[in-house]
RNA sequence: UCCUCCUUAGCUCAGUUGGUUAGAGCAUCUGACUGUUAAUCAGAGGGUCCAAGGUUCGAGUCCUUGAGGGGGAGCCA
């Protein structure tokens, strides 16, 4: 019978005849196999009966070898486990040449892992990490699916520009030494595949909004590319995204929805993903003790989570946020980088992890931003000058969530795009929604990495995505 | 893009004020041992000190430029 190593370790029965495939993590006194395949972070100890083995299998046991092997379920006669395989035969399905093979029974550092990113899920840290995030993803559509949300597949290749979210990758079939070109010399992009140009997407909502205009309740769960030149422990080029959208939803209801949400996947994992979460808990602590005492995190990975799962987070009008910031003793003191000195300040991050890390202590909900600093389709309050803007700070990570009660009223869109100078022609369809039957609606966009960086206590963005994109790094 | 730090053995890292033949732990190989938990013990092999140029009697060490990486900032999710 073949069996999972997750399965094995489980048994409460003792079995005959267990077969199981996976790979040599150690190979210990020629005796103890500790075998992963991957099925759980805990390894199944196989001991093989060295003196009655031929001695050239025995040394192709080696890290990393890919080994199927059958014997008996057992008690185990030493500490440390509750069972182990008595090995009664060994096929060495694929060899690993030990002075090749990078991945070592030891620690490694981060950046050399990054350079082997085909092998570090081999590796405790990233195969837990990877189960947590295929965990996280499975519970953004069991909550969605639970909630009466209808998953959407926004396009990847767009054709407006106007999203404004960033810079974006160009799409085209064109030969790059040898483009269509027009009698001025330019770029011919009429004469492109589409015939127009386009890009990767930086954004699936103005798209979503139109799917929530008709299904009410809808989200994308998609890949999401942005051309920046960033240069941190949390942007990628190519990251995913979890965007709802929701009709007839105003700002105070999508607070409330992505509250919940977060609160609700976190769950999830915290009761389905245990044994990785005590790993990388452990894993949190020892990383969090090499830091400077004043860096430290003052709670653990797990307490961190519960936390999140127990507490409300703090919702406080961008107002009321300044005039903390204003007040408070770095502000004064002038340890900040930037002096907050007066309403309609953008916030830095010095300013949010103050707000977060040391003022309130928990995750909170910044709303009602200057409408100056936000984007063009976010809906104009009464005061004229803030909008229904929100954003999500978690600690350690920052904005982990960023969205806003959508501009529901054709003219004062219309005046907003003419303001900025968007051409309204690439937005038709976009102003289509404001025309015909149109209603408050609302949604965010979450970043699913960084949701998985808070989730895991990995400190950087990198190391929670299989093959990270980043200027510079398209490797694998 | 800016600021800052780093680049020495397969990996992690020491290397003093510029001074003779560049070190350790782990890994690998050889041998011993065998109920181990990143096994242990003994021995061996392993280096273009990121690259180019410069200062100097002499450069891993100082200077300049470049490349790659980390951390921070900006942009954002």
């Amino acid at each position: 019978m073949q069996m999972s190593v997750a399965e094995l370790l489980q048994s409460e029965n003792f079995l005959h005849d267990v077969t199981i495939k996976g790979w040599v993590r150690t190979f210990r006194a020629n005796r103890f196999i500790a075998l992963n395949d991957g099925s759980t972070i805990n390894n199944i100890q196989c001991v093989v009966d060295f003196e009655n083995t031929d001695e050239n299998i025995l040394k192709r046991i080696t890290t990393g070898a890919a080994v199927c092997l059958s014997g008996t379920l057992v008690e185990s006669q030493g500490k440390g486990q509750r069972v182990e395989i008595e090995v009664k035969n060994i096929e060495i399905l694929g060899d690993s040449n030990p002075e090749e093979y990078p991945i070592q029974p030891k620690k490694h550092s981060f950046e050399f892992l990054r350079e082997n990113a085909h092998l570090r899920v081999r590796t405790n840290t990233f195969s837990a990490v990877m189960r947590v995030r295929s965990a996280l993803s499975f519970a953004v559509h069991k909550y969605f699916t639970e909630n009466g949300f209808y998953n959407f597949h926004a396009p990847i290749i767009t054709g407006s520009d106007a999203e404004g979210a960033g810079e974006m990758f160009r799409v085209t079939a064109m030969d790059p030494k040898n483009p269509a070109t027009d009698e001025n010399g330019e770029i011919d992009f009429s004469q492109d595949f589409f015939g127009k140009e386009t890009n990767l997407t930086v954004s699936g909502q103005l798209e979503a909004e139109t799917y929530a205009m008709a299904l009410s309740k809808v989200y994308t769960f998609g890949p999401t590319f942005r051309a920046e030149n960033s240069n941190t422990t949390r942007h990628l080029a190519e990251f995913w995204m979890i965007e709802p959208e929701v009709a007839f939803n105003d700002l105070d209801a999508n607070m409330d929805l992505a509250e919940d949400f977060i609160k609700s996947v976190i769950k999830y994992i915290l009761e389905h993903c245990k044994d990785d979460l005590v790993f990388l808990d452990e894993r949190f602590t020892k990383e969090e003790q090499s830091k400077p005492q004043l860096e430290r995190s003052d709670m653990s990975l797990l307490e961190k989570l519960n936390f999140v799962v127990e507490n409300n987070f703090k919702r406080v009008t961008y107002t009321e946020a300044i005039d903390i910031l204003r007040n408070c003793k770095p502000n004064k003191k002038k340890k900040f980088q930037y002096i907050i000195n007066e309403w309609g300040a953008d916030l830095q991050s010095e300013h949010e992890r103050f707000l977060v890390e040391k003022h309130f202590k928990c995750p909170v909900i910044l709303f009602d931003y200057p409408a100056n600093i936000k984007a063009f389709y976010m809906r104009l309050n009464d005061d004229g000058k803030t909008v229904r803007a929100m954003d999500v700070l978690f600690p350690g990570i920052g904005e982990i969530v960023g969205g806003s009660q959508r501009e529901e009223r054709l003219d004062v869109l219309k005046e907003k795009i003419k303001a900025l100078d968007i051409d309204e022609k690439e937005l038709w369809w976009y102003l289509d929604l404001r025309k015909f039957g149109t209603a408050v609606h609302s949604g965010f966009g979450l970043g699913f990495e960084r949701l998985v960086q808070f989730s895991t206590g990995m400190g950087n963005i990198r190391d929670v995505i299989p093959f990270p994109r980043t200027p510079q790094n398209a490797e694998f």
